[in-house]
DNA sequence: CATGAATGAGAATTCATTCAT
DNA sequence: GATGAATGAATTCTCATTCAT
């Protein structure tokens, strides 16, 4: 019966957040963020409990729409390889076209406000990835190691990658081949 | 602001900031890092101009040590699996018997008042290790990929392969282990 | 900010600020109070035009309760000793079984949103018993002083006998007795 | 070797705060402490830790100083009235003389902040006082009552009595008498 | 009239850096 | 040079009050 909640508010608060955490880092002002988002620095708070919340909550929402892309258009006939070639590309492509996003998840991923369940949320996002994985596993050479193991390499390689293609955007296209192929040699 | 008189001070804050930052991360007040060096806090200032400046000799001194200590004992003799296997040891040994160091270099990796003159200078002291890696890299299945490339994504390879050490002690050999087979169907 | 259109409401807003301030304090927060009560924070201020209106209110009808208490039963037949012993009594049951709102007018008594009007108002309150006070003094040694200071001077009196039988209740009615003969021995 | 930490700031941020309290209560901003003491907001905190740190040291001077000011030119050779009425010439002088500080003092009392400990070590200030009371009562008719209680009592009267004195100056010692002969009523 | 979101002026602290001693 | 007090901008979060729904 009241002035509801709005979840656009929410969501540019949340959007504000990427820009400033960008360039910023988590260090930025909740109230440079509220601002940002054409919000009043109290307000900030009716939405978000605390900073901590705001950081946790856009880790989450990141890390998933990260994983929801990467599994876009996934290929459910394909291959192994074609599969993983698959989701490279897209995770590649989110990454790379959400420089800010991609940027906000590395100051996050390090952040001490991140709490171990907002991290645990965020590896059961990737779920369906690690699966495509394991199976990719199975009969390659690093058979037997930890399932957790490979997906950080994975996830390592795939960081390192991006950086390549960013900061030398004309070999963008090599380098993804390149981080692939590293890839590959490495799971199967 | 100047000369500082005493090396043992300046290395003393430079350790102390090496404890402080481990537990606080970059955020940690330079005023505690100076108690911890049992130094005053207006003292720090005549070691080093700016906090900032601080964190970046302290990011070299670290990179440098972690990369000498790689280096060290290095079988000039060895076959090229060989002497990438004795790298890779002593990095994940450096690494895992100095974690404070190892943590405060993630955090300094990320951090903004990082400048990228120092970063660069950081890269110069892997100077030796790409060289083997280029040699490794000579007749594999990456040849052609730049130097550069290889290099971030050993690093990477690494640095996940020493998180799980750390994380999960009881298998460390095996983690050790299997970050090599990874960092060998890479590069080989 | 008009009539309330619900006394329930009214009253209720003011039974849930005794139990928040007598534990908060006049810091209290409005929203606090609002929630206490059932009521949401917009509407607190429909039945209280401003925090310190409430506060005012609260502390009228507290001061109130209190005087109406303590002159319960009153024996219109005894003699005087009697007829203040009465009230002597009533006061401290009531200030003893109602702890918080006791608190609570502690904590009103020296805010400074009461106003003077309010403890004027506070004052008539206590007419009845002032009156009592009056024919106590008739004859006494203190005949002569202000019947004003003097009711003031009971009302510390009660206070500080009130606290003892809180703090220590195990002997609250040897600490009522004490009070009462100390009000006694100045009145008569 | 460094700049001293300076007893005036740390009076003057003390006697600012007496300043602010008296009519702000303790609600007052530390800010406006400070800038009332002529001191960086900033360094009220190298003063005192605390908000909180302020109001205890402050309440525990002024207590300290209360005491004090009732025991000057103690008669030790005077019966007891003469003692008792010198203690209380001196307190009511002293009350009416620094009405902030005994303002303050009165908010500080019932302050939420202030701590156990505090609370204990200002009655220890008071022990002279207590000491010559005890005497008071001991062929008096409330003999065998708490000292506590009886402290507790005088403190009480003491107060009300400097409440008249003060709203009503006029009368100031007409009420300064009549406070004492309740008092006297009630020890002897 | 009820609701609770919106507002923005504070509030207590913290901290890199400067400077008197 | 060494010390640590001084500074004041900046930070997160709170809260009385207003107003859209």
């Amino acid at each position: 019966m009241a002035r509801p909640r709005s979840a656009a508010k929410h969501d540019a608060v949340l959007s504000a957040a990427v820009r400033t955490i960008a360039s910023q880092g988590t260090g930025a002002a909740t109230a440079l963020i509220a601002k940002e988002a054409g919000v009043s620095n109290g307000s900030l708070f009716t939405y978000f409990d605390t900073k901590a919340d705001l950081l946790n909550q856009l880790y989450i929402q990141l890390k998933t729409e990260m994983a929801v892309a990467a599994l876009d258009g996934f290929p459910a006939q394909g291959d192994l390889r074609d599969q993983l070639l698959h989701v490279w590309g897209q995770w590649l492509h989110w990454a790379t076209t959400s420089p800010e996003k991609r940027r906000t998840l590395a100051h996050l991923d390090v952040s001490d406000d991140i709490t171990v369940a907002s991290h645990q949320q965020a590896r059961r996002t990737m779920a369906d990835i690690a699966r495509l994985l394991e199976r990719c596993l199975e009969h390659g050479q690093m058979h037997g190691t930890p399932l957790e193991f490979m997906l950080a390499l994975m996830n390592a390689v795939a960081d390192t990658t991006i950086d390549f293609m960013l900061r030398d955007p004309a070999n963008a296209q090599k380098h993804a081949q390149s981080g692939f192929k590293a890839l590959w040699h490495i799971v199967a």
